[in-house]
DNA sequence: CTCGATCCCTGGACGC
DNA sequence: TGCGTCCAGGGATCGA
């Protein structure tokens, strides 16, 4: 599940390997989750991908003007441009030898000018890809909170401790902060040894500045590790990420805390599955755990149990 | 302003 | 072996 980390890594991926490379053609398949599909094979052609740059859990591919003089000024290809992607939960971009079969849910192939093909895969098609010029791009942009990784002390706590929302919700909200999902939110309130149904209102500034603190580490490790490879997460390259071996609270339900042995548990914060310790964090008044799960010995927990403990 | 519910979508886990 | 059910979740949207 692609978060700030996961996008970082792909975006640095794609900055080794495509980046001044010319796009020649557009092939589509699935357009549900394209703004405008006819649109980008309409002006993709003839632009080069100048930068790649991160913005929340978006990538930003900017391009360059297209060539091809007055037929392009004709097309409004003129100007620079840029490519919008959102990886949702399962998108996948990667450069591909254009001979390469196609992986099953390919989406988007952009044959580049040394005969690879930049490839969008993305399974449930729960991400965005929108070709945007200037205007329309700043005005999407607009409405994003800070970047966690740059946020000040006083803005993060501005953000955070005036609201009636429950920390959870408000780190999750992208006009709050961008970027940060469901993984680094847990991990980070663990961390802080906040729990997730606490409402922001009642963090004092104090907390949230170790909030923030321990955010922007576990983000910095995170993306050191190349991200955290839950289910499918593959970088530019095609590789998995390390840093779900050192999640601490996310997914551990039922397992032993990493600081005081109690068990993880589970509870639906901001209408996510939220993990959280119910020692170190305490909860809330009137705020109920999930029960734990009956053990009926699966395959799968047994697995997990032993690369684990 | 904030909440929960619902929808989008598919694959994998699980129960029978 | 196979089938049905549930769940994962970012984001948009809608009604309370």
């Amino acid at each position: 599940m692609p978060e700030l980390p996961e996008v970082e890594t792909v975006a640095r991926g794609l900055r080794q390997t495509i980046l001044g490379r010319r796009i020649l053609s557009v092939t589509l398949g699935k357009t549900d989750f394209i703004d405008d599909p006819v649109a980008l094979e309409l002006h993709l052609p003839g632009r080069r991908i100048e930068a790649v740059e991160r913005y929340g859990k978006f990538m930003l591919l900017r391009l360059s003007a297209a060539e091809g003089g007055t037929r392009a000024a004709a097309n409004g290809d003129a100007a620079p441009a840029s490519l919008l992607v959102h990886l949702g939960m399962t998108g996948q971009v990667a450069p591909s030898p254009a001979a390469r079969p196609l992986e099953k849910h390919t989406h988007v192939c952009l044959l580049l000018d040394d005969g690879r093909e930049l490839r969008y895969v993305d399974a449930r098609r729960f991400g965005r890809i929108a070709y945007l010029t200037e205007a329309p791009l700043a005005k999407e942009l607009t409405g994003f909170g800070a970047d966690p990784l740059e946020v000040t002390k006083e803005e993060f706590a501005n953000r955070i401790c005036g609201r009636r929302a429950r920390i959870k919700a408000l780190l999750l909200d992208q006009s709050v902060l961008r970027g940060v999902g469901n993984i680094y939110a847990d991990e980070s309130l663990w961390r802080a040894k906040i729990h997730p149904g606490q409402l922001g209102a009642k963090l004092s500034r104090k907390q949230a500045e170790k909030l923030r603190r321990v955010l922007q580490d576990i983000l910095q490790k995170a993306i050191v590790m190349r991200g955290s490879s839950i289910s499918d997460f593959l970088d530019a390259e095609g590789e998995p990420g390390e840093y779900q071996r050192h999640h601490r609270a996310y997914g551990r339900e039922g397992k032993n805390c990493y600081r005081c042995k109690a068990r993880i548990r589970r509870a639906i914060v901001a209408g996510r599955s939220s993990y959280f310790c119910p020692k170190c964090q305490p909860p809330p008044r009137g705020f109920a755990a999930l029960p734990l799960p009956q053990r009926t010995g699966k395959k799968k927990k047994i697995t997990q149990r032993r690369g684990e403990r």
